[in-house]
RNA sequence: GCUCCCUUCGUCUAGUGGCCUAGGACGUCGCCCUCUCACGGCGAAAACAGGGGUUCGAGUCCCCUAGGGAGCGCCA
């Protein structure tokens, strides 16, 4: 039987970090079984389903490229199908019409709580076969065995069982004629032909509800394999509190896909030893068997590290185009005359945690002047003044702008003023960049460009005699 | 409260009864490299929640306790 494996969140609010690794698991899954992939927006709730988070959804899973087969289905457009099989589940008397009211149901629920019970439905409408009325003021509740027990494989949890005598008869059609989860999911999970379920742990205990429904409607249920959910760093449960993002929040941040995508996979799930993992890889390993049990905690500091690793191993061509994104957001002239971008990646893809910094600190590279930090300062005093003289001179007379020339240069520099080669970087570094801190500095110099060079040192001598004056 | 699930360094994890003096990664600290910052290299500190069993032998199997999490909606 072909895998066919679904991702079905619920467009409410923004997409957080574990429900886009139960995508890419069913996604992984998928792939790797050579099945299909399909996406269905669970959109039941009128007041709090919206569109602009539909489209976060459809966003997150294109950045990430996790592509699906069929859908993206909106089961706000199949109520035909879900009515049509709660009508059938009464006929057969595995359903039945409530008009229980909120009223009743709460303090009844207050009741149980104070009597240490599990607030569950009583059965008052259970055995009364009330008619329906075109006022839609009742429910429909799935009539739930009371006996026996359900059992089940779950692939990450192992063989679970649950009694009957738990559960209660749930509403299965809300009183505005809308499914209710437990329900359309089964439904859904039905006529799609879903052989695996993989989902967040929190609905391990909506599982045997939902086979029991499977049950009802004449089918068997798929294979089940709950996700333990991720913790923030404080050790519950991931919130914004806890400094988890949306999806594209991390991508805003200058994270790289394939960064995410790495992390999000090792959390909860290894191969030995293994940390790298390409995507062709991660298809060929990945088995939901391997899913670690416990919970895990969210680390954003070996997201980091991951994404360093993914800066300095891509293409650097591939590395620009993201640094291209980032420019262009910070609104920088990126027209000929300005650094070479791959080679801006060369420079800092060391020294970066993510791409949006790098942006960032490319910016340092534009411009004809510069700023000088308060330390930097004080590297800029008329002792530095002749190598910084001499140095402008030798560039304005260099035919080829070349690295290993520059470098050349510097070291011929640093002999023939008989100081060590830091005793002129700094300064150096300081009249080019205005801070203390640059990529090594033939390469900052080589990047700025012969004519921004000679400019900046200019501005430096220019610095000199300004504060010399006023001293 | 009831039901279910979970428990190895601070964090992610390896580990399926002897290969464990518990391995790797992130982070932390130290050293080396060095024009700054980094990268890189080398090294250190750091864990089997507790208690009972089973066994010649337990991180690995069983039980109990403790701690953590989830669910108990006309939310999904």
């Amino acid at each position: 039987m072909k895998v066919r494996t679904r991702f079905a969140p619920s467009p409410t609010g923004n997409l957080h970090l574990g429900s886009i690794r139960t995508a890419f698991y069913n996604w992984l899954y998928a792939r790797h079984s050579q099945g299909e992939f399909i996406l269905r927006i669970e959109d039941t709730d009128r007041e709090r389903s919206t569109k602009e988070s539909t489209q976060l959804i459809l966003d997150s899973m294109a950045w990430l490229e996790l592509s699906y087969d069929k859908g993206p289905f909106f089961q706000s457009e199949r109520l035909d199908l879900y009515r049509e099989a709660a009508e059938k589940l009464i006929t057969q008397g595995l359903a039945y019409r409530c008009y229980c009211s909120q009223e009743r149901l709460s303090k009844l629920r207050e009741e149980q709580l104070a009597n240490r019970e599990k607030p569950r439905y009583d059965g008052h409408c259970r055995t009364k076969n009330l008619p329906s009325t075109n006022e839609h003021s009742y429910v429909i509740r799935f009539k739930n065995s009371f006996q026996g027990e359900v059992n089940f494989t779950d692939q990450v949890m192992g063989s679970l069982t649950f009694k009957n005598s738990e559960l209660d008869d749930l509403v299965i059609m809300k009183s505005d004629g809308f499914p209710t989860y437990n329900f359309c999911v089964v439904v859904d999970d039905l006529a799609m032909g879903i052989t695996h379920v993989i989902r967040g742990a929190d609905h391990i205990n909506n599982t045997p509800r939902q086979i029991n429904i499977f049950h009802a409607l004449g089918a068997t249920a798929p294979t089940y394999g709950h996700v333990p959910l991720i913790l923030g760093s404080d050790g519950h449960l991931l919130s914004k509190r806890s400094g988890a993002l949306s999806v594209l929040q991390y991508r805003d941040e200058g994270i790289l896909k394939d960064a995410l995508l790495n992390y999000l996979i090792r959390l909860g799930w290894s191969h030995g030893d293994q940390e790298i993992f390409s995507l062709e890889e991660m298809v060929e390993l990945f088995e939901v068997e391997d899913i670690n049990r416990a919970a895990a905690a969210f680390n954003p500091e070996k997201l980091l590290c991951l994404n360093r690793h993914y800066i300095k191993s891509l293409d650097s061509k591939v590395v620009a185009s993201y640094l291209d994104h980032y420019l262009r957001e910070l609104k920088i002239d990126l027209n000929p005359g300005q650094p070479c971008l791959e080679d801006l990646v060369v420079a800092f893809r060391e020294r970066v945690d993510t791409v949006k910094e790098m942006a960032v600190k490319a910016l340092d590279f534009y411009g004809d002047s510069v700023n000088y930090t308060e330390e930097a300062r004080t590297y800029l005093n008329h002792n530095s003044v002749p190598f910084i003289e001499a140095f402008q001179k030798s560039l304005a007379k260099s035919l080829f702008w070349q690295e290993d020339m520059i470098h050349k240069d510097l070291e011929d520099l640093a002999r023939q003023f008989n100081l060590k080669f830091g005793k002129i970087a700094q300064p150096l570094r300081v009249a080019m960049m205005g801070t203390t801190v640059s990529p090594p500095l033939h390469r900052t110099i080589y990047l700025l460009g012969k004519d921004r060079a000679i400019k900046r040192l200019s501005g430096a001598l220019e610095y000199v005699a300004t504060s010399q004056d006023l001293g």
